[in-house]
DNA sequence: CGTTCAGTTGACTAAGGTCAATTCCCGTGG
DNA sequence: CCACGGGAATTGACCTTAGTCAACTGAACG
C-alpha cells in the first residue's frame, strides 16, 4: 500500500525537521503549519524562504547527491508533515515508475517557485519585492516575524522597518 | 524510436528560442552555444539567467500551465539545441512512464540551479557574489557582456564596473 | 515583576543608482 | 583594408537608500 510509505511527522515549534551538515534523505509534505528555509552565512542564520501549508519541503542538491544539507529546515509554528523517505521513494519508483510523475511535479513545483524568487531578487529594488509580497503572500506577515521576511526580502529588519514606515506615510499623501 | 522525439534546432546569435508572450511548449537541451534568459521589468530587459552547453532549458510554469512565457530565451552565440515539444515529451511518458524520471532529473536540476541563484542574491552583498560567480563559472566573463553579467549579479553595469576596478586595486595592495 | 527578544528609531557610513561625458571596441559598409 | 558609426564599458559627480551600531520601546513569557 502507498500509505504505508509515507509517515506523519508532527512538530513543535521551533524543532528542526532538517540541520544543516546532516543529509536530507525526505521529502516532506506540510500539511499544517509553516516552515523556514535557512542557511548560515558568516555565522549568521539567513532565512532564504518559508513554506505554508501544501507545499512540498526537500533540498534537492543533498537529496540526490547525499551530500550534507547547507539548508536547514525549522518548524515556525506547530507543524504536521507526511514525510516519505529517499528508500521509500526509490521503491515508489520502482514499483510503478508512475510514481517518477509525482517526483516530477514535486521538483517543478520548487523550480517554479525558485525561479519566481531569483527573478524578482535580482530585477526589483527592496520596497518593490516588499509590496509584491504583500500582495502575493500577505498570510506571511500575519504568520512570520519581521527579521525573517526581512531576510526573504534580502534586507535588515531595521531597514523593513523603515520601508513600512515609507508606504505607510506615501498612502497618507 | 526515441530520437524521433527530438528535433535538432539551430539558432544564430541574437536568435529567439521563446520570446516573451509566447508559451513555451518544449524543452531544450543546449548543446552548443549560449542562451540569456531575460524578462521584462518597467520596460527593460533583466537578464535573470545564462546557460551553456549542457543545460536544460525550458520554463516550467508556462509549460505546465499553458500561460504566456514571461522569459524569453535568446541566442549570444550561434548555439544548438535538441528540442523535444511538449506534446511529444508528453506521449514519451505515455509510452513508458520511465521517462518521466528524465522529466523528473530536469525539473530538479533547475530547481537546485535557482535554489542556488535565490541565496545568493539574498544573502550576499554583490562584491560577494562577483567573487563567487567568477570562481563557480568563470567562463562567463569570456563569453557575455558585462551588461548581462551585472544584471544577474543584480547590479548595474556601471557598478560591476566599480566592483572589478576595486577589487583589481585590491589585488595589488 | 523582571528578563528577553523583536521591532523601532536615530545618527552616521557605505555602497549602489543615476545621469552624463568620454573612451574603447567591434562590426559594417564603402 | 580602412574609416566610420554605434553600442559597450568606463569614469566622474552627485543622489538615494540600505547597512551599521546603538539606544530605546514594547510585547511575550516565565
Amino acid at each position: 500500500m502507498i500509505e504505508t510509505y509515507f509517515t506523519e511527522k508532527s512538530v513543535n515549534k521551533k524543532d528542526f525537521i532538517l540541520k544543516n551538515g546532516e543529509v536530507c534523505d525526505f521529502i516532506g509534505f506540510l500539511s499544517k503549519g509553516c516552515i523556514r528555509h535557512f542557511h548560515l552565512r558568516d555565522g549568521n542564520e539567513i532565512t532564504c524562504d518559508i513554506s505554508f501549508e501544501n507545499t512540498f519541503i526537500t533540498e534537492f542538491y543533498s537529496l540526490n547527491t547525499g551530500t550534507k544539507s547547507k539548508i536547514s529546515f525549522q518548524a515556525l509554528e506547530d507543524s504536521k508533515l507526511l514525510m516519505i523517505t529517499k528508500k521509500g521513494l526509490y521503491e515508489l519508483y520502482q514499483i510503478n515508475p508512475k510514481f517518477e510523475q509525482l517526483g516530477r511535479k514535486i521538483a517543478e513545483r520548487v523550480a517554479i517557485r525558485n525561479t519566481d524568487l531569483a527573478m524578482s531578487l535580482a530585477s526589483d529594488k527592496p520596497e518593490k519585492r516588499y509590496a509584491n509580497l504583500l500582495k502575493e503572500k500577505p498570510i506571511i506577515f500575519q504568520r512570520v516575524q519581521q527579521k525573517y521576511i526581512a531576510n526573504i526580502l534580502g534586507i535588515k529588519p531595521e531597514s523593513l522597518s523603515r520601508i513600512q514606515k515609507r508606504i505607510i506615510s506615501k498612502l497618507k499623501s
